[in-house]
DNA sequence: GCCGTTGACGAGACTGTATAGTCTCGCTAA
DNA sequence: TTAGCGAGACTATACAGTCTCGTCAACGGC
């Protein structure tokens, strides 16, 4: 609507919200919510404080702001394929997923919201509900063709939990550095164990 | 020894030292490493400030010696059984595991870690060594006898995180409170699933 | 098409508060 | 007498949040 770029100008402006967030994301991640600041979070932008101030009314704010946005461009899944074979489905399922928290910044949201949890369970809860949860029922949903219904959500959670694996908790604790081929394995052992082939 | 008691009360008081540390470990497993302060610390512990920096030096010291302290303290591990049955042994152990790490303070103390790994590696890997690699261990040493070596390990690893699953993740995302019974039945799901009963 | 108003913006000074770390003092027990 | 200790004053720093000022680009009236 011309409304939108009209009011845009005269308004305050998406482009300087975008590179509020984008510096907040930097600083945040890195420092931590409680320990990075708004200064820093300015500096990175290559914004006036007062504008973060403008855009956001607060730190806690700005930090929700960021961390909401973050969940809500959670899009782990792999794109719809033709193939029929459930198996196949499941593993371009569960490797979109692995490599979607793999990313950087999925493991610095990840801790951070882990070391907010106690704080901040909202932030959790939002995480959760944007991200492990939604790839627990679309497994969930594929394995309901192989599977008796009543045992499909169980197997959901045990090949989600296997897909991640011990791999993912030494990348979190940054014992480790990210390893596709890992996480591969670990998703055709898990395939194997719920859903043997012959 | 008589030498110790009276270079105890000529030296630092051990008494006190722990006090702090106790007062430590409730100020920063609630607060995060970053926010909690030594005033509170200090004030937790019934202690003066002073006496704090004499006995560690610096905040980063004393956080760092209670780290240290609770990875050192951390025994996850059940008593030594007299059954000969490894089903048994192993539903003991991953039970003891898991309440081990279901304890609040180890819930803070994970949260706290994960939170920090990115800052502070050392504290993840002392982590991850004395508690998770443990129980991976004696996992896989009970499972040699049930299976081909080279499978044990994978076995054990899988083991090990069907036993802490869902419910450990959302645990510590504050989302579900702690639940034995459902430890419980992840375990027993997971031994099924890796050592078939019949 | 020109011009004055308006409001977003950057820069940075400023306030109040919290905190790490130091220093001093008076107490107490060996 | 000595040294650990509690209490709390004190310094220096950092940070959240506010305020001011000068600039600039867009809007509206002419």
């Amino acid at each position: 609507m011309s409304n939108q770029a009209a009011r845009r100008t005269r308004s305050l402006s998406a482009d300087k919200r975008a590179a509020i967030l984008a510096g907040a994301k930097r600083v945040f991640l890195r420092d931590g919510f409680a320990a990075g600041s708004v200064d820093a979070v300015a500096a990175e932008a290559g914004v006036g404080k007062q504008t973060v101030y403008r855009h956001f009314g607060s730190k806690d704010a700005l930090v929700e702001a960021l961390v909401v946005g973050m969940c809500e461009a959670i899009d782990w899944s792999a794109p719809p394929d033709a193939s029929s074979d459930p198996r196949a489905t499941l593993r371009r399922e569960l490797n979109a997923f692995v490599l979607g928290l793999s990313t950087p910044g999925s493991v610095q949201l990840y801790r951070a919201i882990i070391g907010e949890a106690g704080r901040q369970p909202e932030f959790a809860r939002l995480f959760f509900e944007a991200g492990p949860k939604v790839i627990r029922s679309r497994v969930a949903s594929v394995l309901c063709g192989e599977l008796p219904d009543s045992e499909a959500s169980e197997a959901a959670a045990i090949l989600v939990n296997l897909a991640l694996g011990d791999a993912y908790l030494e990348l979190v604790l940054g014992i480790t550095p990210p390893d596709p081929k890992r996480f591969e394995r670990q998703i055709d052992a898990a395939l194997e164990l719920v859903l043997p082939s012959r």
